[in-house]
DNA sequence: AGTGTATCCTGCAGGC
DNA sequence: TGCCTGCAGGATACAC
């Protein structure tokens, strides 16, 4: 479920409230959460403090002292929230693991369908968890020649290889339509294949849906929430994802849906040619 | 290397 | 109202 956008925002939303506070007890609800033994889960995190809230991709990472980092990756439907209400409006209503703070407050960590996954890693372990993934798309080490040099090397549909977290880390299923419409890229064109032109546009959208999502908090098609319990305001502005049958707002043509690589695509077949658009042949070179 | 399929889970919307 | 099917912001493992 969160993206880039929405780890962000969640990341952001416990920056102010964790830092400095000190785990006395760990209460594993739901052990499937967990990539560890919940004994060797609670022992990695009892008596140690919360350091510092940072994100990679889409895994909210809390720096630990002794040194060491939490690793939090939400799945579908997780959610963290720091010392909810126990009950009414923005109550836990799928606790998997609570952890109590010294100060008498809690971190639930909530997830209906726990997909997500929690892991108490060591500094070195989690150096290296952090070099598996590939680049930050908003930082200056994606620029549209990296990126170029990337896509060059994959044969993958273009709609594929953005949710790849090797290749680029952070991009979903949502962000990904997103940037592609606004980029006038179908979804299934070979990485390859994308001319410098498109590899500029993609670039150019991929940051600014991003960028746009942020600001607003986030998506929340269903389940997504801030760490105050909040929705994200993005759903609004969604160009291509979930408006199958509506008009695109580029040329007043049909949104489409097609399914391939297991997920929905959502295009406009018109500003999204699979061939031949512009005459730039794309669709790739024969032989 | 890339693709289709299955798996982990629960909840919700839509059709009948 | 109930039952059934399909679908969901993710990640991984497997066979081909």
């Amino acid at each position: 479920m969160p993206e880039l956008p929405e780890v962000e925002t969640i990341v952001r939303g416990l920056r102010p409230r964790l830092p400095g506070r000190r785990v006395r007890s760990v209460e594993v609800v739901h052990g499937d959460v967990l990539a560890e033994e919940s004994s060797t889960f609670r022992g990695r995190l009892e008596g140690r403090s919360l350091a510092a809230v940072d994100r990679r991709g889409k895994n909210v990472i809390v720096a630990l002292e002794p040194p060491g980092a939490l690793w939090v990756n939400l799945g579908m439907t997780g959610v963290l929230l720091p010392d909810p209400p126990s009950r009414g409006p923005g109550a836990p209503t799928h606790p998997a693991v609570r952890i109590f703070f010294g100060d008498g407050g809690v971190l639930v960590y909530d997830d209906v369908r726990r997909f997500g996954r929690l892991e108490v890693l060591g500094e070195g372990a989690s150096r290296r968890r952090g070099e598996a993934l590939g680049p930050e798309p908003l930082s200056e080490a994606l620029d549209p020649a990296r990126l170029e040099t990337l896509l060059a090397a994959s044969r993958a549909p273009i709609r594929s290889w953005l949710l790849d977290q090797k290749k680029v880390a952070g991009v979903g299923n949502i962000y990904a339509n997103e940037a592609l419409h606004r980029a006038r890229i179908h979804p299934k064109r070979p990485a390859r294949t994308l001319n410098p032109e498109e590899v500029s546009r993609l670039h150019r959208a991929l940051r600014k849906v991003l960028r746009s999502a942020i600001e607003a908090g986030g998506t929340t098609i269903r389940d997504f929430r801030d760490a105050g319990g909040g929705e994200g305001a993005f759903g609004t502005r969604l160009r291509a994802y979930g408006r199958e049958g509506e008009p695109c707002l580029g040329c007043g043509g049909e949104i489409r849906r097609i399914v391939f690589g297991g997920r929905s695509a959502f295009l406009c077949p018109r500003c999204q040619r699979e061939t031949g658009a512009d005459g730039e042949a794309p669709g790739g070179r024969p032989g």
